[in-house]
RNA sequence: GCCGCGUUAGUCUAGUGGUUGAGGACGCCGCCCUCUCAAGGCGGAGAUCACGGGUUCGAAUCCCGUACGCGGUACCA
């Protein structure tokens, strides 16, 4: 009566997929690769999906593809305009272009799923007509009564409706009486089994699929539909995703199949985890890209960090570019278990970027963040650039996130320096710290021109005039002009600053050396 | 419950039967450099390759089982 499922068999072998033969169809025919990212837009892109995008976005690259981004808002409830802006922002940030979808346009759209009902439609009116789905007339209190009596771990349903006389259903539907559309599955249905690109063979029990429901009582589709519906008609070639959907996969390639659709490649990454072994979300601290990018990291680096969370070129690499990722970007070199999202590396990897950067482009980034902080102005920062750069390169060995540099040449643009309890306590109150400063001033006063050089040169014949340790006699000048005991190297921040400023900031620090 | 996936140092990973008494990176520790802090250089500790059986002359690598973790099992996506 139903067509039985077939055995899906991929011809390729799972790890390294051919292209070329990846969907069973004539041997000399070269698909073009269609990848799609498909988000919910019921909240901020997180760099779990992020990975997904990225994924599958080097993959269309690499094999010169077509990337398309398709948003998934049939939850009315959750999904919102804000959150679509918000994920095509992170991903324009994350320099993850895409070929069709919102704003891009293309031949397959719409791309929004609430656009798509026509299509959905058509769908089902086709699987209609292969009699390869029916109406259901269960409503979900009676299946939860079934399901309880039947022994409570079984969720599955026990096709009463499969039955019905086609002239009965006709009426009842007509008469407006609620019903669902559930895919009718074959009796004794054959294992499930296809290559999955990262794992290798998947083998589902053919009993692990049973009618399950296509279209909802309201007319909306769900998510295994909707889903399968639109990557056929995208013509998606791979479907390169989160392992969540590993055990939907046998589901998806029934209805691929009832279609009468090639079945896609599928290829299932293992999800991000936080450091309790649990996916990765808030309570885990910074989860989206945006707050990533609002905690001062490089996109640069972030790409790169995600992209080696269960990835990975050869034994050694570690800094990769987005060319590079696309270069050698296979999916068979996805690692199939979870990684745990380590901030700690991410920090060095951000430095690691700042540091390898072009020296103007840097002390621009720095402007602007400064500028964001209010520290400083556009004008200024126009007004004398190399005094900006010589501050930039004092600063990059120093700064993980953009966000410390505020924090780092905050003492440079303030009219007076608060003295730090502890770095009074510390050192000014030491032994012979206003000796030291009121030598400093004088010498000061005197070095010309102002430069790090003549000062440090200056400054380095104290100590033994003074009988000081140097290091005393610079920490007490630091602090002096700094505020804090860790500042940028002394000599060079007090050419920085300036000998006005630096001498009034000596002057001040005078009285703080005594009780 | 059932189905599926996973398990190499604190973390990310390399590794697909012998050259592995397990390589790289972050983190950690020490030394050097040094005006503080970084950055950089050098060195070090840290993994009985989850556990137990097998197969084999030989296993992190193959097979089976156990434990633990994760996912799915819905008119969520």
């Amino acid at each position: 009566m139903y067509p039985r499922a077939r055995h899906v068999r991929r011809e390729h072998s799972g790890r390294r997929p051919s292209l070329a033969r990846a969907r069973g169809h004539g041997q000399h025919m070269v698909e073009t690769v269609r990848v799609r990212f498909a988000p919910s837009p019921t909240g901020l892109l997180h760099v779990g999906s992020a990975r997904t995008a990225l994924y599958n976005w080097a993959f269309a690259r690499h094999h010169g593809g077509v990337f398309v981004l398709r948003i998934d808002d049939t939850d009315p409830e959750r999904s919102t305009d804000e959150n679509t802006a918000a994920i095509l922002d992170a991903l324009r940030w994350l320099g993850l272009d895409w070929d069709e979808g919102p704003v891009a346009g293309g031949d397959h759209g719409p791309y929004f799923q609430t656009e798509r009902s026509e299509s959905y439609a058509g769908a089902l009116a086709t699987l209609k007509e292969t009699g390869r789905v029916y109406p259901c007339f269960c409503t979900p209190e009676g299946l939860a009564e079934r399901r309880t009596a039947a022994g409570g771990a079984w969720n599955g349903y026990d096709r009463v409706c499969r039955g019905l006389d086609p002239a009965d259903t006709a009426e009842r539907i007509e008469t407006g009486e609620p019903h669902v559309w559930r895919l009718a599955v074959a009796d004794d249905p054959p294992d499930i089994v296809f290559d999955d690109a990262v794992r290798g063979e998947m083998r589902f029990p053919g009993t692990a699929v049973d009618d399950f429901v296509l279209v909802r009582s309201d007319g909306t589709p769900t998510y295994n539909f909707a889903s399968v519906v639109d990557d056929a008609t995208m013509r998606i070639t791979h479907v390169i995703r989160g392992d969540d959907h590993l055990s939907n996969t046998p589901k998806q390639i029934v209805v691929f199949e009832a279609l009468g659709h090639d079945v896609p490649v599928f290829a299932h990454m293992s999800l991000i985890m936080g450091t309790d072994g649990k996916r990765l979300s808030k309570r885990h601290g910074a989860a989206s890209v945006k707050a990533f990018r609002e905690e001062g990291y490089l996109s640069d680096a972030l790409v790169n960090y995600i992209a080696l969370l269960g990835w990975s070129i050869d034994d050694k690499t570690v800094i990769v570019s987005r060319d590079e990722l696309v270069e050698h970007f296979v999916l068979s070199r996805i690692a199939n278990n979870p990684a745990v999202f380590d901030v700690e590396k991410l920090l060095w990897m951000n430095g690691v970027y700042l540091r390898d950067m072009e020296a103007d482009r840097f002390r621009d980034i720095m402007v602007g963040e400064l500028e964001r902080a209010g520290l400083t102005d556009a004008t200024d920062a126009a007004a004398r650039p190399e005094w900006y750069g010589e501050l930039a390169a004092l600063v990059v060995d120093r700064t993980k996130t953009l966000n410390d540099l505020p924090g780092l040449v905050g003492f440079l643009f303030t009219d007076e320096v608060v003295v730090e309890e502890d770095a009074r306590a510390k050192i000014l109150l030491k032994e012979g710290a206003g000796a030291a400063i009121v030598a400093a001033r004088e010498t000061l006063e005197l070095v010309d021109p102002f430069d790090a050089e003549r000062i440090e040169a200056a400054l380095r014949g104290l100590p033994e005039r003074l009988e000081m340790k140097s290091r005393l006699v610079f920490q007490t000048v630091r602090v002096a002009v700094t505020g804090t005991t860790v500042s940028l190297p002394l000599f060079e921040s007090i050419a920085l600053l300036g000998r006005g400023p630096t001498l009034a900031r000596l002057d001040a620090a005078l009285p703080l050396t005594t009780p």
